[in-house]
DNA sequence: CGATACCATGGTAACGTTACCACAAATAAC
DNA sequence: GTTATTTGTGGTAACGTTACCATGGTATCG
């Protein structure tokens, strides 16, 4: 492959005078870039990049470290990162941890070999230790979806104790008050959050707290399938479901039809996360739906902002609301 | 950030030292070791990538680059590519083109820049025209899910023509003759390879081809939406639809309804691609799935080989096959 | 007409890593 | 006891790019 230096020799000029071509920096006669911009057609003169990046200590380069991809959810996350990078001439790295830590460790390990100029991370455990690594490099890191209590980092994030009170609320409204709780992993914030807006609902409606309804598990379908039959196990009579992310509502809903339960009938159910309408021929469930672009976008932003060195206040949390759309599966 | 000068001096070694501590490589005596791991963890040392791919050439690194990462088609054969390169030690980039070609000779441009080991593309368009900026620079390519005719390029996809052979056929034996092919973009092998099997099945059965009831759009819900609504005016006792991938079969569907339709009382529906369970609460419409996670897989195994220089056929082509699913939207 | 700005180009060094060669000490082989 | 081989370590240069400084030339201004 062609270098600086070839195309240089080419054109009769220096290699930083054809640096100067490729970055449109600095004074260049018009009769000058001709020539080199002839020489590298000719050449077929690809930059290097890596050379490039060594040099500015710059990457250009953003990660976004995820969950789970298959997740509709999060190819709209997607979107929304990888749109506001590219206006902002930023490739997007992206990492799939599947909720394991030790998959996540070891991206983060690889990203920052990689020098990625900032991270956009998803984070498997809110604790510390799992943003200490970034952080003690000194990288610019914003997490998405989820917090960190106690650590002071930039998160962009919806409201899930909101949107799971929300919810809760509209089956109270309908008289339910045997709501079942089918959560993601304890210890993630916004399984945790959604708890914790289910809670908030019970208590301001003057209802007893009913922690053996509360199942924690996997934002997974099968995990929702199998917190489902645990619940009927532990309660015959629920009146309604609550579920984590789209996924286990999709786990309840099947566990149910396969005990012969009608939704909404003879059980209700709400959950977190709406389907794309390229996915679903007949809307049917009743959820909050997170402005999943949105959230994308403006972390990206974020993140870039810090990279730029802007004069940002040094944490900054941005929580956007849910929208609660109501449809059958919450009966009338 | 600290180099591995900074290790070198710590440890009282040379940075060749620390290069083989890290690397496994060459020999080392145990206290060497230990004193130069002892140094990385102090100053908390990260490799550089960026030097290191510059010094040995390589980057341990593929592009995926495909049409629409927000169908679950591609999000599954992502799955098929990381967990093959990933076993390989590579990391995998992953580019969107929305089925632009502005989109994808943009990204090509800075993969090329990036000095990626090797590219798996999803062609926007099915020319020579396309793959000549890859092929110029040398740099291994393996064509994803569509073929380039004429161009002697590795290829791993899904047997489209046999798809939509079986798929007509199914059609055809429930007594449907007048059959719309509502199809992806002209010119996208995929598309025109179900087109083919359509037409062959046609004629296999004495049909005259109705050329006529082909429609060209795009591989998306609104296109297959749009399409319908012409097929539907272009010949309105329609018996039959073949949808050219799950989005298009998804927007046929809807308005096949919107129209007062019934599927498939009033008429039958088949399409390409399955939608993951995770995503349907009932499977309803008959397809020809494509085992998508075997397809990215194979495709990256047969990208490493090449990589790795391995003695393997210069021009290999590989099919694999579709299964026919029967459900009710084919009626009986 | 000297000072000041702009224009156009080049030389040298550095970003952080590793390949290549060199060398010495210790062990093994004859 | 000399020769070969294994073991352990380092010096120098190179991967391809650009920052920094330097050098002239030409136009502009008071």
């Amino acid at each position: 492959m062609a270098t600086v230096r070839d195309v240089a020799k080419l054109a009769g000029v220096s290699p930083i005078t054809v640096s100067r071509v490729i970055n449109n920096a600095g004074y260049i006669s018009d009769e000058t870039r001709w020539r080199v911009e002839e020489a590298i057609r000719q050449l077929g003169y690809v930059p290097n990049t890596l050379a490039r990046s060594l040099r500015l200590r710059q990457t250009n380069t953003l990660a976004l470290v995820l969950t789970d991809i298959t997740n509709p959810f999060w190819t709209t996350v997607v979107r929304g990162v990888e749109d506001a990078a590219s206006d902002a001439g930023f490739n997007v790295i992206l990492c799939n941890t599947d909720e394991s830590e030790v998959e996540q460790e070891k991206y983060l390990n690889v990203l920052l070999q990689k020098r990625v100029d900032g991270v956009l991370l998803v984070p498997v455990r809110c604790t510390r230790e799992t943003v200490q690594i970034i952080l003690n490099q000194n990288v610019p890191l914003v997490i998405l979806d989820r917090h960190i209590p106690g650590v002071e980092v930039d998160s962009v994030r919806c409201d899930s104790v909101g949107g799971g009170y929300d919810l809760v609320r509209l089956l109270l409204a309908k008289g339910h008050c045997k709501i079942a709780m089918l959560s993601g992993p304890q210890g993630v914030s916004s399984a945790d959050d959604r708890v914790a807006g289910y809670h908030r609902a019970l208590a301001d409606a003057g209802l007893n707290l009913h922690n053996e309804l509360v199942f924690y598990g996997e934002f997974t379908q099968a995990s929702g399938y199998s917190m489902m039959k645990q619940a009927l196990a532990v309660e015959p009579h629920l009146s309604a479901i609550f579920g984590g992310n789209n996924f286990i509502t999709m786990g309840a809903f099947k566990a149910a039809r396969d005990a012969g339960l009608c939704v909404p009938e003879d059980i209700a159910m709400v959950g977190f996360d709406d389907l794309p309408v390229e996915l679903v021929i007949d809307p049917f469930f009743t959820v909050a739906a997170q402005p999943a672009y949105e959230m994308g976008k403006q972390a990206t932003e974020l993140l870039l902002a810090h990279i730029a060195g802007q004069d940002i206040p040094q944490f900054q949390e941005i929580i956007l609301p849910t929208e609660i759309i109501v449809r059958r599966s919450s009966g009338n």
